[in-house]
DNA sequence: GCACCTCTCCCCCGATCGGGGGATAGGTTA
DNA sequence: TAACCTATCCCCCGATCGGGGGAGAGGTGC
């Protein structure tokens, strides 16, 4: 069910942002002989975000490590900036940490450049439909730790707290809601801001629900 | 996800019913292409009926436009004596009274003719998912008339303000971030509360966030 | 048994919010 | 022109929140 939906009747449109002229080229060369519409190139961070904003290509493939702004921090921004374009981030090398933080900052897909270039393309595919791609090799990396760990482990509670601290009730009511004291209310409001990592109730209740961890 | 789901391990089991014999046939090939099993076909409403009421599919893929009984029609009847059939109906056209009496009649999604083929396909998934598919053209015209003129008009200012909340920002911060005064902050966030009908900023923020007024 | 987590409750205290009121300037529209 | 909306700013004041601390009961796991 998607919110984002690519046309499969006209090909996809990708820019290309890497600061390796000879990479960019021979990635844009590998893109458009499988068919995908190159609309642009970026040699840094900032010039790869002012043209995803202005161009808006369907994937936006982007090396993690670039001059000016990073490849997380570009996709940090086009998230919110420019949603309909899916980020796809790709890097060298990658652990856990790294494919956990470039998911976090709203890329739709990690590839290792050593990948085949089959998978690049269906990577590219993948995200311009609306879907998630991870590389093979980290998704096992992930798959078998902790792709758990990732999401704050807020209790049932905690939980219960945060829905109706978005139906815009206080503590009090909360309390009264839950037979529970106010100030307990309280502690768990504070645990749930602690690990949402929030530094206002509400800033929880906004990525408690960013993050479906409430509806 | 809902109640009725389809085990995703097995192709979804589809029938086919239009009345035009080579639409059929395209649409069939289409599907079975796809890696959907088309299950039966029929040419008009009442074999259609007669076949799904037998067969029952995951989901029956209905032309709106039919001899005998019209694919709303059989959108009805389905509903009523073949529950775990979805219908989904496609038309050549749409507005949207037709797809409200779709989906009034019980149809589980709206379709297109000429949308994308992905989109049909994803369509069929998602109806035999348990979810319901509306064809984006026509979500869209939903949302630009109907459903934007319920919803409370916030304007710029006031959502950046909200921007900044789900963020955890207090009002001084705000203030700071968007050159104003944090009095000035503090109206605009009472203002906003007064539109959302919400009693603490917290809840403003998780209307804000749920009516997709801010991302 | 001991470590760890969850849930519960309590204290203090400064910072912030929410409700009420009003005000000025600029833009739109009838 | 008058009515209306938007954006900006200000006041008072009681209620609530956020940060810091502590603590006991009950459960899980090694």
């Amino acid at each position: 069910m998607g919110l984002v939906s690519a046309d499969s009747t006209r090909p996809v449109k990708c820019l290309v942002a890497d600061d390796h002229p000879a990479m960019r080229r021979a990635i844009t060369e590998i893109l458009v002989a499988s068919g995908i519409d190159v609309i642009g190139e970026a040699s840094d961070g900032e010039e790869a975000l002012e043209k995803i904003e202005k161009r808006k290509p369907d994937v936006a493939l982007v090396d993690i490590k670039m001059p000016r702004l990073s490849g997380v921090e570009v996709a940090r921004r086009v998230s919110r900036s420019t949603p309909e374009t899916a980020v796809l981030l790709y890097s060298g090398y990658g652990d856990k940490a790294m494919l956990l933080e470039a998911l976090d900052a709203g890329a739709r897909g990690f590839v290792l450049k050593e990948a085949p270039l089959v998978d690049l393309h269906r990577a590219i595919k993948t995200v311009a439909e609306g879907g998630t791609y991870v590389d093979p090799v980290l998704a096992g990396a992930l798959a078998t730790s902790e792709v758990a760990m990732r999401l704050p482990k807020i209790t049932q509670r905690e939980r219960d707290v945060l829905r109706l601290l978005a139906d815009g009730k206080s503590n009090e009511e909360i309390g009264k809601e839950l037979f529970i004291s106010p100030e307990t209310v309280r502690t768990h409001v504070r645990k749930a801001m602690a690990k949402l990592e929030a530094d206002t109730r509400t800033e929880a209740v906004a990525k408690a629900l960013r993050q479906s961890l409430i509806a």
